[in-house]
Order: structure tokens, then sequence, then C-alpha cells
DNA sequence: ACATTAATTAACTATCTAGTTCGTAACATG
DNA sequence: CATGTTACGAACTAGATAGTTAATTAATGT
């Protein structure tokens, strides 16, 4: 978002151009949703014009596809770099969670991004090439992950690697996603710190508590 | 939806066309999002014309806060109904989890009422008499049965009953909200049943072996 | 039977919005 | 330095969309 003087006219620069539409599309749409909002005001605010947006992706849908994927190849980009493997199986799932808590804490305009898609029923990533064949390295590292500590005896509910993604996922994502209507109606600001610190924690030892199996009725202490 | 000839005049019955409008609305935002539903299709779907919208509720955004306002009311109706109270607390706890999860379950119109609300900043939440001062009588209810577990020693894990709340409701409404997306990205489809079933246990172990704090460092056994 | 009120219809308006047309200026290339 | 290509801007269009006006018809009470 270079400043520039008001009426000057705008350098060339098609990179950068190409590159400040996705970046103020990714917080338009994930500010006022898909149909919310506005291509002339995606344009207006990096001073260019409508007509640009349309040279380069051709459609409202298209830009919006291509700021879904730009915003999931980096968050996957991220997870590969995620490193536990030298951990033993409890305290690596435990600080996976709490990576997943910060990573979800840090990227609030892909979460909701997220959120807007499944109003729309994935539509648009299923109409990506890019996106449908994109999973996610994590699954396989919480499968090695679960291997290595059911092996060792730490874990002891048998469990899948998707579900326990998925249970990860649910806590960090709700928290950052429904933090609105959650504060509005309960009166806690679950993105304030001290309530931050606990609930990381919280992750973290929840996932650690199911996969030691203190939850099945089968074995009760 | 009474289905009527299709010339005939419509019949004069103002809590009918009203609350036609309310079930319908609710229909359209859930689907569309607030500035994807549309007015005149929401008048159409019940035949009659978007005056009548006008009429009762006056405009679009205050016919969205009735929507809230009902879907909310109803809920709560419903929670207040939950009756575990007569069981030792791993039971009640592990119980209230899994009919979160059924309501949840459903009621995925209301899920994505929630998710649209909070794209949007919980504004019309915020703007709602109703609402607002709206807790929830489920948080009395967990209060309860974390402290009949604390005393009764099956709980060891000090715990808030609205952090309890909302791990049971991320975990919840996680699978339903996003199971488009998840579905897409991981070709598991979280609402079909055999998942469906597997994960409605799960829920349920996950909160008991939190409480009974087998995830606590200070506890390894 | 008559007047009053409540519910409904039809047509209209002003504005907004995604998408287009066309012209033009900067840049590269021979 | 001429020529084609790439990046850009201004103005335009067609259709959609929230919200209105005003007339009309059905129910209600007297």
């Amino acid at each position: 978002m270079t400043s520039q003087p008001a009426s000057a006219e705008r350098q060339r620069d098609a990179d950068r151009t190409r590159a400040e539409i996705l970046e103020v599309a990714q917080r338009e749409f994930a500010r006022r949703g898909y149909a919310g909002a506005r291509v002339d005001e995606i344009a207006d605010l990096i001073r260019t014009t409508k007509r640009m947006i349309y040279y380069y992706f051709g459609s409202k849908e298209q830009l919006y596809i291509a700021v879904l994927e730009k915003a999931y190849t980096e968050v996957r980009e991220a997870e590969r770099l995620v490193d536990v493997e030298h951990l033993a199986p409890v305290e690596a799932i435990r600080t996976l969670a709490e990576l997943t808590f910060d990573h979800h804490d840090a990227h609030r305009e892909f979460i909701k991004l997220v959120a807007i898609e499944n109003i729309h029923r994935a539509e648009h990533i299923r109409k990506s090439e890019v996106l449908a064949n994109l999973g996610t390295p994590v699954l396989d590292l919480i499968g090695r992950i679960l291997q290595a500590g059911t092996a060792s005896g730490d874990f002891v509910t048998e469990a899948d690697a998707v579900d326990v993604h998925m249970m990860i996922s649910s806590f960090c994502f709700f928290r950052v996603a429904n933090q609105h209507t959650f504060g509005a109606l309960f009166g806690r600001d679950m993105a304030a710190r001290e309530h931050r610190d606990r609930l990381r924690r919280m992750v973290g030892e929840m996932v650690v508590a199911y996969l030691r199996g203190a939850g099945s009725p089968e074995d009760p202490r």
C-alpha cells in the first residue's frame, strides 16, 4: 500500500498492481463476504480502476477464487514448516495443537474466508483445480504422531488422524470465527490475552487427555 | 407453505403472512448470507410482495434481526428442556455434549446464521435488545455439573463453565459449519452417518477426558 | 348497511453494481 | 526511431435491488 501523490498517475507495474488487488480483495471479501464485497470499492482502495480487476482476473468470482487460492497456499506453506517430529508423542501432539492455535490466531482473515466459503457450500473451492486437490501435510504428521504414541503406549484411544485434526481445528477455529457472537452473548472476549493464553493451554490438554483415553466408558479410573 | 391456486388472491391473514416471511427469510439468509439474500426473492417464494416485508418488518436489516431473534429464542427454549441433573457428573457432562451434538446436527440453518452473523462482527445481534441480554441456561447447568464433579472427585481439572461450553460447542459447530470446505479438502463428509456417530461419541469422550485431568502435564500416568 | 381499519397488490424510483467499450500512454524490440 | 504490445483510465450500459407511493379490497365493529 505505497502511498502516492493524490493526483499523480499510477506507475506501471503489472506485478504490483496484481498483488495489491489480491491483497485488498482478500481484506474486503473477508470483511464483507462474497456478495457484500464491491468490485469498485476494491479498486478504489488501491487507486486503480475496476477495469484492472477484469483485466487481471476476469470476473468478481475469479478474483475471489484467486484470493482463496493464495490464502490456502500460504497456509499450507506455513504448515509444512511445522516440526515436532523430534518430540515424544505426547509433547508432539500438544505442541502441534498449540501451534495450530497460534496459527489461527495469526490468520484471522483466512479464518473468515473459510467461514464465508462454507456459507457458499465450498462451491468456489470446488471450481478451483489448485484447491480441489490440496490436502494438508499436517494429516501425515498427525498420523505419524498417533502411531508413535500408540506404539509407546502413551496413547490408548484408537484415533483417526482426520478426526484429531478436526478436533484441534474446531477449537482453534471457533475461538476466532465465533468470537463476536460469543462475546455479544456471553460477554467474554475470547480474543483477549487473558482468555487466549488459558484457551491455548486448554486445547493441548484436551487432545492429550482424549488420546490418553481417560474419556472412554470402558476405562473409568 | 400452503400451496395455492396460481392466480388466486392471497387470503388475508396477518399472522400467517408474518410467520411465512420469517420462515423463508431464515432459509434465504442462511443460504445466501445477508447481502446475498434478496428481498424480492423472499417475497416471491411465499407468493406475497416485497411491500409486505416492509409493512411488517420495516427494512431488510430489521427482517434479518427478527430472523435472528426468532432462531436464537427457539434454540434457548430447547436448551431449557435439557435435563441431565439426575445423572452422575461424568455421565451428565457426556450426555450434555452428545445432546449439544444432536442439537447442532438438527439446526443447521441456525448454525449458518451464527456463522453469517460472525462475519458481520455480530453487529446485528448488538442492535437487538432481545438478543443482547440473552445468555444461555446451559452455562448454569454446566456450572452445577462441574461443581458436583469436583466435589465427588470425578473431575480433577479446574475448569470454567464458559470454557467447557466453548469446547463442546466448537466441536459440534465446526462439524456442521465447516463440513463443506472440510469435505472438499479432505474428501470426508463429516455429515455422513458413519462419521457422525463416531464423532458424536468423540465429543463426549473428549470433554470427560479433559475434565478427568488426563491431559495436564503435572499428572502423567 | 356503513364507516373504519387492517392487509394486500401493482407500479414506480433512485441508486447501485458487475461487467464493457474504447481510447491512450508507457515500454520493449527490431 | 518506428512499431507492436502491455498496462492503464474514463465513461458507459444493462440489469438488479432496496425501498416507496398510492390505490384497493377484505374484515370488523356499530
